[in-house]
DNA sequence: TTCCTCATTATGGTCCGACCGAAGGGAAGG
DNA sequence: CCTTCCCTTCGGTCGGACCATAATGAGGAA
């Protein structure tokens, strides 16, 4: 093997705090719900400088692992939290702008990851989540004149399926993958010669996927979801040729 | 539809700061390779103070969007960059730690994914990388007494695998998904009764799975490549009975 | 007593000014 | 022409100060 050696970069300092608390979450000495204690406090006890601290913070923050708030009392300070979506959500827009990876493989990546979750929730069956569904499809057929309203529902929709799976991480991933191609189906949308009626069209779809999720036929939801996602998003890739190369 | 508030939580400096970066990267104003001005400059061009500036440039570079380098010259100070698969990876990691997810959705995540890749790695049939892979097995095949290096060349052979399929999303997300288990994996390895024997049996796997690749095979390599991650995966998950709820 | 009001205090958020160390650029000297 | 050494330009770090926010608790009014 060609032996691959990248810079060592080493002992910037709010790494090492970073690996400090990194490591203190890995062996769960840090577990959700605990609080860090106050920025001054901490930063004395690690033998750094409060700037040095907060940037490690931060960086946790922008991961979904922390919040903070400001104030007293027993809700005030950082306290570690579990939210990965918006954080994934974040990377994968940043990165599909910067052309990191290009429109084609969002679109495989969709399909591949929504599959599956339908197939899931097939299996499982929460009627809780039908309901829920049921009732954004509602919302989405009163706004087929409103691209912007219709996107959003359209998004909770595909999002809510994917939660409805079960497994929390596809579900992530499925939400952060559609967040990050969200503005980009907007823009798309309103340049669509007939909109109202693609939007028909998508709301049978998800109709139809709904009442075969509902109904226990995962693999037929599977194929559907697939050409409903492979339909739109295909058409609108051709419209908008800027291939992103690496 | 219930409406749900979320608090609006305004106006952190660093916040609006990094929106204004993130506008410039989501419009193509900020591309790859483009350099940003000296912190100094920037942070009083945008009114803000150094430390705000340099919270928002943490981020981004948590994001995997930026690189700093200090000195001077051309290569120094900050460039935008395209380094997705560490973030995210780190997010993975962190939150399977903290219990976002549980090991069944990380194993079913896998699944999903690297079926998708071995598919598509059989169609593009990129022999360069087949050629990589045949070297991986090899060195795999010479250090099955040595877990941690076995353990090594395994997430390298998977990752160069989904790298192979051609779609760089889904090639991140594999491989981010394969790093977030790695510590765990490694350990479940060495307590193994007969890991030497386990590790011959996973390189039979591997073999394998490349010679269908290779020929073209995708079907048969995506059957094959479930069954290699349900095997071994699902016989670690159960001697860790630690599941995590959310 | 009970309730409202207001000062106190703990906490994160922001800013400033200073200094350090790394690394290219260029002048001085061989 | 090449080497050596200083200077300048960067990011990285630090300490201290002040602000805004929100719970707390004391003190006064009903």
């Amino acid at each position: 093997m060609t032996a691959q050696w990248r810079p060592v970069r080493q002992s910037r300092t709010h790494e090492l705090v970073l690996e400090t608390i990194e490591q203190q979450l890995l062996t769960g000495q840090l577990k959700a719900g605990d609080r860090l204690p106050p920025e001054r406090e901490l930063a004395a006890a690690l033998g750094v400088s409060r700037s040095a601290l907060r940037e490690a913070l931060r960086v946790l923050e922008t991961i979904g692992v922390l919040v903070a708030q400001v104030g007293r009392g027993p809700d005030a300070g950082a306290r570690i939290v579990r939210e990965p979506d918006d954080a994934l959500g974040r990377v994968l827009r940043l990165h599909l702008a910067l052309g990191s990876y290009g429109l084609e493989d969002v679109l495989e990546a969709r399909v591949v990851l929504e599959r599956s979750s339908v197939e899931a929730a097939a299996r499982a069956g929460r009627t809780e989540d039908f309901e829920a569904a049921e009732e954004l499809l509602a919302g989405m057929a009163g706004a087929e004149a409103d691209a912007e309203r219709f996107n959003e529902l359209d998004t909770a929709f595909h999002v809510l399926l994917a939660r409805s799976s079960g497994n929390h991480l596809v579900s992530t991933l499925t939400s952060a993958v559609r967040e990050s191609v969200r503005a980009l189906i907007l823009g798309a949308e309103r340049n669509l010669d007939d909109w109202p009626g693609t939007a028909r069209k998508l709301n049978a779809d998800h109709a139809e996927l709904l009442r075969l999720i509902g109904a226990g036929e995962g693999a037929a939801a599977a194929d559907l979801v697939e050409r409903h996602i492979r339909g739109f998003h295909g058409a609108f890739v051709s419209s908008r040729p800027e291939d992103a190369d690496h």
